[in-house]
DNA sequence: AAGAAACCCAACCGCGGAACT
DNA sequence: GAGTTCCGCGGTTGGGTTTCT
């Protein structure tokens, strides 16, 4: 198949990756953008393959990335999101700001998981699992969630923050670049000034930590960038790849293939969506609704307790 | 203190699909 | 239209670290 030739060449280094490396590939990535993965090793002087560059610059030389450990807002977006979109890492990373696909899937396989099962919940499906259904409630639970977030409702009641977020307007500010900044998805250069040379703080700190000109106000403390307005911060694709300033009218097409692709897998995860809402997209749909959606049938019994029903 | 087990996470692998020739 | 190249995604692995015995 793919085969990745780039990866069977001789003199190709793999496993884990040097300081000097790092600065090789951040250094150049910054000052020329990435433009074909392939050739940014060879031009940055690296012997590695243009996938692995790719990887590492996602998934730990970019400055937009936010270190550090999940929030309990942060677990509990995955938890909602991966409710509605399974195993869609990189989507459901759309919707943690700063955090990447691969950090989702870690977190997801090494703390979720078991949290969800401790809870008595299949991870796969967010449903009761039967036999857990008398004694998930004795079970402690390792990873903290919100104390907000209580067994009780940890089926199908989202996180209020979260809700609330979802259904915000489209092009409703919930923060936005100073009127001295640049909004960062159209920054050529998203080091923001950093300096090149000033590599021995990169890149455990997070640019927007890092960046004074960027007031904590800006920090949505949902971990939700849903918006397109223009002098947003995030717009849909919280991960905007950096690459070097695309000429206008250069790919219009592609977005356009893409933002329909996305439209149609995101609709195809769930045909309930679907039937109601053909133009549903996954960085504004309201989970408000499709909490009604599944929810507002069972909320209006009378339960006792969560034993008195199971969802399979 | 030392070895074993469990955990965490960076990196790799393989696939599907888009873009290119 | 067919073949090739490239990119992005989800699944998996392996090694370092932490916790347990």
């Amino acid at each position: 198949m793919d085969g990745h030739r780039c990866c069977t060449k001789q003199n190709v280094k793999r496993g884990l990756w040097s300081p000097e490396e790092d600065e090789k590939l951040f250094t150049y990535i910054t000052t020329y953008g990435h433009g074909k993965w392939s050739s940014v090793p060879k031009f940055a002087g690296l012997h590695r393959c243009g996938k692995s560059c790719r990887l590492r610059w996602i998934n730990y030389l970019r400055p937009d990335l936010k270190r550090g450990s999940f929030t309990s807002e942060e677990k509990q977006t995955i938890i909602d999101v991966h409710r509605i979109l399974g195993n869609k890492w990189a989507q459901i990373a759309k919707h943690l700001r700063g955090r990447t696909d691969n950090e989702v899937k870690n977190i997801w396989n090494s703390c979720i998981k078991k949290m969800l099962f401790s809870q008595g919940l299949d991870p796969n499906t967010h449903n009761l699992i039967p036999s857990h259904q008398r004694a998930y409630n004795d079970v402690a639970c390792k990873c903290n969630v919100s104390p907000n977030h209580e067994l009780s409702n940890s089926v199908f009641t989202l996180n209020s923050q979260i809700t609330n977020a979802y259904t915000l307007e489209m092009g409703t500010p919930i923060f936005a670049v100073p009127d001295n900044q640049p909004p960062l998805l159209q920054n050529p250069n998203p080091v923001w000034n950093q300096s090149l040379t000033d590599f021995t703080s990169f890149p455990h700190v997070s640019s927007i930590e890092s960046t004074p000109n960027i007031s904590s106000s800006l920090v949505n403390l949902s971990g939700i960038g849903l918006l397109n307005h223009e002098n947003c911060v995030w717009g849909d694709s919280t991960f905007a790849p950096f690459e070097a300033p695309i000429l206008e009218g250069e790919r219009p097409m592609r977005q356009e293939v893409l933002q329909e692709k996305e439209k149609v897998s995101e609709m195809g995860t769930n045909k309930v969506i679907q039937n109601v809402d053909t133009s549903f997209d996954s960085s504004s749909f309201d989970l408000r609704f499709v909490e009604s959606t599944f929810v507002s049938d069972f909320m209006h019994h009378d339960f006792i307790s969560m034993d008195d029903f199971a969802w399979n």
